[in-house]
DNA sequence: CACTTGACCTGTCCGC
DNA sequence: TGCGGACAGGTCAAGT
Protein backbone atom coordinates (compact mmCIF):
# COMPACT_ATOMS: atom_id res chain seq x y z
CA UNK A 1 0.00 0.00 0.00
CA UNK A 2 2.12 2.62 1.28
CA UNK A 3 3.11 6.10 0.50
CA UNK A 4 3.08 8.50 2.94
CA UNK A 5 -0.96 9.46 3.42
CA UNK A 6 -1.62 5.53 3.45
CA UNK A 7 1.35 5.20 6.25
CA UNK A 8 -0.35 8.23 7.97
CA UNK A 9 -3.84 7.25 8.06
CA UNK A 10 -2.72 3.84 9.52
CA UNK A 11 -0.72 6.01 11.98
CA UNK A 12 -3.63 7.70 13.24
CA UNK A 13 -5.58 4.62 13.87
CA UNK A 14 -2.64 3.37 15.89
CA UNK A 15 -3.08 6.19 18.03
CA UNK A 16 -6.42 5.52 18.45
CA UNK A 17 -7.18 1.88 18.46
CA UNK A 18 -3.56 0.70 20.36
CA UNK A 19 -1.76 3.80 22.01
CA UNK A 20 -1.64 2.68 25.99
CA UNK A 21 -1.87 -0.92 25.14
CA UNK A 22 0.58 -3.88 26.73
CA UNK A 23 1.95 -6.60 24.32
CA UNK A 24 1.31 -10.02 25.62
CA UNK A 25 1.87 -12.19 23.10
CA UNK A 26 3.61 -12.35 19.78
CA UNK A 27 2.42 -15.65 16.68
CA UNK A 28 5.73 -15.54 13.92
CA UNK A 29 3.51 -16.95 10.75
CA UNK A 30 6.25 -15.41 8.50
CA UNK A 31 9.76 -15.61 10.84
CA UNK A 32 11.52 -13.52 8.09
CA UNK A 33 8.90 -10.65 8.63
CA UNK A 34 10.50 -9.55 12.31
CA UNK A 35 13.70 -8.89 12.62
CA UNK A 36 14.22 -8.91 16.37
CA UNK A 37 16.46 -7.10 18.88
CA UNK A 38 18.93 -9.74 20.51
CA UNK A 39 17.96 -11.22 24.20
CA UNK A 40 14.69 -8.40 23.78
CA UNK A 41 11.27 -9.42 24.40
CA UNK A 42 8.55 -7.45 23.12
CA UNK A 43 6.02 -8.73 25.17
CA UNK A 44 5.49 -6.77 28.50
CA UNK A 45 5.99 -3.07 26.64
CA UNK A 46 3.35 -0.66 26.72
CA UNK A 47 2.90 1.89 23.50
CA UNK A 48 2.95 5.13 24.41
CA UNK A 49 2.28 6.59 20.92
CA UNK A 50 2.59 5.98 16.92
CA UNK A 51 4.55 8.00 14.85
CA UNK A 52 5.71 7.89 11.05
CA UNK A 53 9.36 8.85 9.44
CA UNK A 54 8.70 8.82 5.69
CA UNK A 55 6.62 5.72 4.86
CA UNK A 56 7.94 3.59 7.81
CA UNK A 57 5.18 3.68 10.86
CA UNK A 58 7.06 4.02 14.49
CA UNK A 59 5.24 2.12 17.46
CA UNK A 60 7.26 3.81 20.43
CA UNK A 61 7.83 2.04 23.11
CA UNK A 62 7.54 3.04 27.34
CA UNK A 63 10.07 -0.15 27.98
CA UNK A 64 13.78 0.11 27.64
CA UNK A 65 15.98 -1.26 25.91
CA UNK A 66 13.34 -1.65 23.09
CA UNK A 67 12.35 1.97 22.27
CA UNK A 68 10.09 1.59 19.21
CA UNK A 69 8.58 -1.18 16.81
CA UNK A 70 9.43 -0.07 13.13
CA UNK A 71 7.29 -1.09 10.19
CA UNK A 72 7.26 -0.85 6.45
CA UNK A 73 4.88 -1.83 4.52
CA UNK A 74 6.39 -2.13 1.77
CA UNK A 75 3.86 -2.96 -1.21
CA UNK A 76 1.03 -5.14 0.22
CA UNK A 77 1.30 -4.84 4.18
CA UNK A 78 -1.24 -4.17 6.42
CA UNK A 79 -2.24 -3.86 9.67
CA UNK A 80 -5.55 -4.34 10.69
CA UNK A 81 -6.92 -4.10 14.29
CA UNK A 82 -9.59 -6.31 15.94
CA UNK A 83 -11.06 -5.76 19.19
CA UNK A 84 -11.63 -8.69 21.82
CA UNK A 85 -14.76 -9.38 19.96
CA UNK A 86 -13.59 -9.13 16.85
CA UNK A 87 -16.39 -6.54 15.91
CA UNK A 88 -15.94 -3.36 14.16
CA UNK A 89 -18.31 -0.59 15.27
CA UNK A 90 -18.81 2.59 13.08
CA UNK A 91 -21.38 5.63 14.73
CA UNK A 92 -22.32 2.47 17.17
CA UNK A 93 -23.59 -0.16 14.58
CA UNK A 94 -21.70 -3.06 13.88
CA UNK A 95 -20.18 -2.68 10.46
CA UNK A 96 -18.23 -5.33 7.63
CA UNK A 97 -14.83 -5.07 7.07
CA UNK A 98 -13.23 -4.90 3.56
CA UNK A 99 -11.36 -7.98 5.49
CA UNK A 100 -12.30 -11.59 6.26
CA UNK A 101 -11.89 -13.39 9.84
CA UNK A 102 -8.07 -12.88 10.60
CA UNK A 103 -5.47 -14.77 10.93
CA UNK A 104 -5.76 -15.39 6.85
CA UNK A 105 -3.22 -16.36 4.51
CA UNK A 106 -1.24 -13.25 4.18
CA UNK A 107 -0.94 -12.73 8.36
CA UNK A 108 2.55 -12.62 8.83
CA UNK A 109 2.68 -11.77 12.44
CA UNK A 110 0.16 -11.22 14.90
CA UNK A 111 0.12 -9.36 18.36
CA UNK A 112 -2.49 -10.15 21.18
CA UNK A 113 -2.51 -7.12 23.75
CA UNK A 114 -3.24 -7.65 27.77
CA UNK A 115 -6.88 -6.50 27.08
CA UNK A 116 -7.34 -9.54 24.42
CA UNK A 117 -7.51 -7.09 21.33
CA UNK A 118 -5.31 -8.33 18.21
CA UNK A 119 -3.22 -6.65 15.96
CA UNK A 120 -2.12 -8.28 12.41
CA UNK A 121 0.64 -7.63 10.06
CA UNK A 122 -0.99 -8.88 6.76
CA UNK A 123 1.90 -8.65 3.57
CA UNK A 124 0.48 -11.05 0.27
CA UNK A 125 3.90 -10.25 -1.28
CA UNK A 126 6.31 -10.61 2.00
CA UNK A 127 8.39 -7.69 1.27
CA UNK A 128 7.35 -5.50 4.34
CA UNK A 129 9.35 -5.74 7.72
CA UNK A 130 9.37 -5.32 11.73
CA UNK A 131 12.00 -4.20 13.09
CA UNK A 132 12.85 -4.06 17.57
CA UNK A 133 15.38 -1.31 17.76
CA UNK A 134 16.36 0.77 21.11
CA UNK A 135 17.51 4.10 19.53
CA UNK A 136 15.50 5.02 16.21
CA UNK A 137 17.75 7.82 14.93
CA UNK A 138 20.86 5.53 14.43
CA UNK A 139 18.69 3.03 12.79
CA UNK A 140 20.30 2.70 8.73
CA UNK A 141 16.74 2.77 7.01
CA UNK A 142 15.55 6.10 9.10
CA UNK A 143 19.06 7.75 8.83
CA UNK A 144 19.17 8.14 5.17
CA UNK A 145 15.99 9.80 4.77
CA UNK A 146 15.59 13.13 3.69
CA UNK A 147 13.15 15.59 5.49
CA UNK A 148 9.30 15.15 6.01
CA UNK A 149 7.66 16.75 3.08
CA UNK A 150 5.30 18.39 5.47
CA UNK A 151 7.81 20.06 7.67
CA UNK A 152 8.85 23.05 7.42
CA UNK A 153 12.37 21.92 6.55
CA UNK A 154 11.27 20.56 2.95
CA UNK A 155 11.83 23.65 1.15
CA UNK A 156 11.94 24.67 -2.65
CA UNK A 157 15.71 25.40 -1.99
CA UNK A 158 15.94 21.61 -0.89
CA UNK A 159 14.31 20.45 -4.13
CA UNK A 160 16.06 22.73 -6.55
CA UNK A 161 19.72 21.57 -5.07
CA UNK A 162 18.39 18.13 -5.45
CA UNK A 163 17.82 18.79 -8.79
CA UNK A 164 21.42 20.02 -9.29
CA UNK A 165 22.54 17.21 -7.76
CA UNK A 166 20.78 14.28 -9.52
CA UNK A 167 20.89 16.76 -12.96
CA UNK A 168 20.87 14.05 -15.11
CA UNK A 169 17.98 11.80 -13.86
CA UNK A 170 14.08 12.36 -14.77
CA UNK A 171 12.44 14.34 -12.00
CA UNK A 172 10.62 11.52 -10.98
CA UNK A 173 13.31 9.59 -10.31
CA UNK A 174 14.46 12.54 -7.76
CA UNK A 175 11.12 12.48 -6.05
CA UNK A 176 11.17 8.82 -5.58
CA UNK A 177 14.69 8.75 -3.99
CA UNK A 178 13.38 9.00 -0.41
CA UNK A 179 17.25 10.62 0.87
CA UNK A 180 16.01 13.83 -1.08
CA UNK A 181 11.92 13.56 0.47
CA UNK A 182 10.64 10.90 2.49
CA UNK A 183 7.16 9.25 1.56
CA UNK A 184 6.93 10.38 -1.81
CA UNK A 185 5.90 7.17 -3.80
CA UNK A 186 4.53 6.31 -7.26
CA UNK A 187 1.15 7.25 -6.96
CA UNK A 188 1.79 10.84 -5.59
CA UNK A 189 5.28 11.35 -7.76
CA UNK A 190 2.61 11.02 -10.67
CA UNK A 191 -0.05 13.27 -9.14
CA UNK A 192 1.96 16.24 -7.91
CA UNK A 193 4.09 16.37 -11.95
CA UNK A 194 0.28 15.86 -13.47
CA UNK A 195 -0.64 19.28 -11.20
CA UNK A 196 2.65 20.59 -11.75
CA UNK A 197 2.64 20.31 -15.91
CA UNK A 198 5.75 19.11 -15.83
CA UNK A 199 6.70 15.81 -17.57
CA UNK A 200 7.76 13.03 -15.71
CA UNK A 201 10.94 11.99 -17.57
CA UNK A 202 12.58 15.43 -17.62
CA UNK A 203 16.09 15.67 -16.57
CA UNK A 204 15.76 17.33 -12.95
CA UNK A 205 18.77 19.45 -14.21
CA UNK A 206 16.66 21.17 -16.83
CA UNK A 207 13.55 22.34 -14.76
CA UNK A 208 13.35 26.34 -13.88
CA UNK A 209 13.47 27.90 -10.84
CA UNK A 210 9.70 28.53 -11.52
CA UNK A 211 9.09 25.25 -12.23
CA UNK A 212 10.76 23.79 -8.68
CA UNK A 213 8.91 26.00 -7.44
CA UNK A 214 5.54 24.87 -8.54
CA UNK A 215 6.25 21.39 -7.94
CA UNK A 216 6.91 22.16 -4.28
CA UNK A 217 3.97 23.20 -3.84
CA UNK A 218 2.30 20.61 -5.67
CA UNK A 219 3.44 18.02 -3.83
CA UNK A 220 2.46 19.53 -0.58
CA UNK A 221 -0.83 19.91 -1.94
CA UNK A 222 -0.87 16.44 -3.63
CA UNK A 223 -0.10 14.70 -0.21
CA UNK A 224 -2.09 17.08 1.78
CA UNK A 225 -5.37 15.97 0.00
CA UNK A 226 -4.26 12.49 -0.16
CA UNK A 227 -4.37 12.73 3.99
CA UNK A 228 -7.82 14.39 4.08
CA UNK A 229 -9.40 11.55 1.78
CA UNK A 230 -7.46 8.57 4.17
CA UNK A 231 -5.13 7.42 1.67
CA UNK A 232 -5.66 5.45 -2.39
CA UNK A 233 -6.76 2.24 -2.47
CA UNK A 234 -6.72 -0.18 -5.15
CA UNK A 235 -5.93 -3.56 -4.37
CA UNK A 236 -4.47 -3.99 -0.69
CA UNK A 237 -4.41 -0.84 0.91
CA UNK A 238 -6.76 -1.20 3.81
CA UNK A 239 -7.02 1.45 7.19
CA UNK A 240 -6.55 -0.50 10.62
CA UNK A 241 -10.09 -1.33 10.73
CA UNK A 242 -10.00 -2.47 7.41
CA UNK A 243 -11.65 -0.09 5.03
CA UNK A 244 -10.15 1.18 2.04
CA UNK A 245 -9.16 4.87 1.27
CA UNK A 246 -10.89 6.60 -1.12
CA UNK A 247 -8.08 9.25 -2.81
CA UNK A 248 -8.17 7.04 -5.96
CA UNK A 249 -11.80 8.89 -6.52
CA UNK A 250 -9.36 12.35 -6.85
CA UNK A 251 -6.66 10.75 -8.37
CA UNK A 252 -6.16 13.12 -11.61
CA UNK A 253 -3.67 10.44 -13.88
CA UNK A 254 -2.86 7.87 -11.13
CA UNK A 255 -4.37 4.58 -12.60
CA UNK A 256 -6.32 7.13 -15.50
CA UNK A 257 -4.20 5.66 -18.60
CA UNK A 258 -6.61 5.50 -21.96
CA UNK A 259 -8.81 8.17 -19.84
CA UNK A 260 -9.60 11.50 -20.62
CA UNK A 261 -7.06 14.72 -19.02
CA UNK A 262 -9.93 16.46 -16.79
CA UNK A 263 -8.08 19.67 -17.90
CA UNK A 264 -7.40 19.44 -21.61
CA UNK A 265 -9.57 16.05 -22.28
CA UNK A 266 -6.56 14.59 -24.08
CA UNK A 267 -6.15 10.64 -23.29
CA UNK A 268 -4.01 9.94 -20.24
CA UNK A 269 -0.71 7.89 -21.17
CA UNK A 270 1.47 5.39 -19.58
CA UNK A 271 5.17 4.97 -19.88
CA UNK A 272 7.92 3.89 -18.33
CA UNK A 273 9.92 6.09 -16.64
CA UNK A 274 12.61 5.66 -13.15
CA UNK A 275 11.48 2.29 -13.72
CA UNK A 276 8.00 2.32 -12.71
CA UNK A 277 4.76 2.53 -14.23
CA UNK A 278 4.12 6.16 -15.47
CA UNK A 279 0.92 8.24 -15.96
CA UNK A 280 0.94 11.65 -17.24
CA UNK A 281 -0.79 14.21 -20.14
CA UNK A 282 1.32 13.97 -22.89
CA UNK A 283 -0.73 17.58 -23.71
CA UNK A 284 -0.18 19.32 -20.22
CA UNK A 285 2.88 18.63 -19.45
CA UNK A 286 5.30 18.25 -22.71
CA UNK A 287 8.54 16.52 -22.87
CA UNK A 288 9.88 19.64 -24.68
CA UNK A 289 10.07 22.83 -22.28
CA UNK A 290 7.18 25.20 -23.46
CA UNK A 291 8.12 28.84 -24.41
CA UNK A 292 6.02 30.21 -20.76
CA UNK A 293 9.19 29.17 -18.66
C1' DC B 1 29.86 8.54 -8.49
C1' DA B 2 25.37 8.16 -10.88
C1' DC B 3 22.20 5.57 -13.08
C1' DT B 4 19.91 1.06 -14.50
C1' DT B 5 18.62 -3.59 -13.79
C1' DG B 6 17.50 -7.64 -11.22
C1' DA B 7 16.01 -9.62 -6.96
C1' DC B 8 12.95 -10.12 -3.19
C1' DC B 9 7.56 -12.63 -3.20
C1' DT B 10 2.66 -13.60 -4.40
C1' DG B 11 -1.30 -12.80 -7.11
C1' DT B 12 -3.80 -11.23 -11.07
C1' DC B 13 -4.64 -10.18 -15.64
C1' DC B 14 -3.97 -10.62 -20.58
C1' DG B 15 -2.86 -12.93 -24.88
C1' DC B 16 -2.32 -17.22 -27.23
C1' DT C 1 -9.28 -24.13 -19.38
C1' DG C 2 -4.34 -23.75 -19.21
C1' DC C 3 0.08 -21.67 -19.50
C1' DG C 4 3.65 -18.13 -19.94
C1' DG C 5 4.79 -13.51 -19.34
C1' DA C 6 4.20 -8.87 -17.73
C1' DC C 7 3.06 -6.18 -14.06
C1' DA C 8 1.84 -4.33 -9.15
C1' DG C 9 2.09 1.00 -4.10
C1' DG C 10 9.16 -0.19 -2.43
C1' DT C 11 13.90 -0.72 -1.61
C1' DC C 12 18.51 -3.06 -2.01
C1' DA C 13 22.50 -5.11 -4.07
C1' DA C 14 24.94 -5.66 -7.99
C1' DG C 15 25.88 -4.35 -12.56
C1' DT C 16 27.43 -0.91 -16.34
Amino acid sequence: MPELPEVETVKLGLEQLVKGKTFSKMTLFWPKSFIPLPGVDLVGSRIVRASRRGKVLVIELEETPATALLIHLKMTGQLVYRSPSGEIFSGGHPIQSALGDLPDKSTRILWQFQDGSKLFFNDQRKFGWVKLVNDIPSEPFIAKLGPEPLEPDFTTQVLAAACTRRSRTSIKGVLLDQSVVAGVGNIYADESLYLAKIHPARLAGTLSDTEIKVLHKSILFVLGEAIKYGGTSFTNFVNILGFRGNYLEIAKVFRKENQPCVRCGSIIKKIRVAGRGTHFCPVCQPLKRGKHT
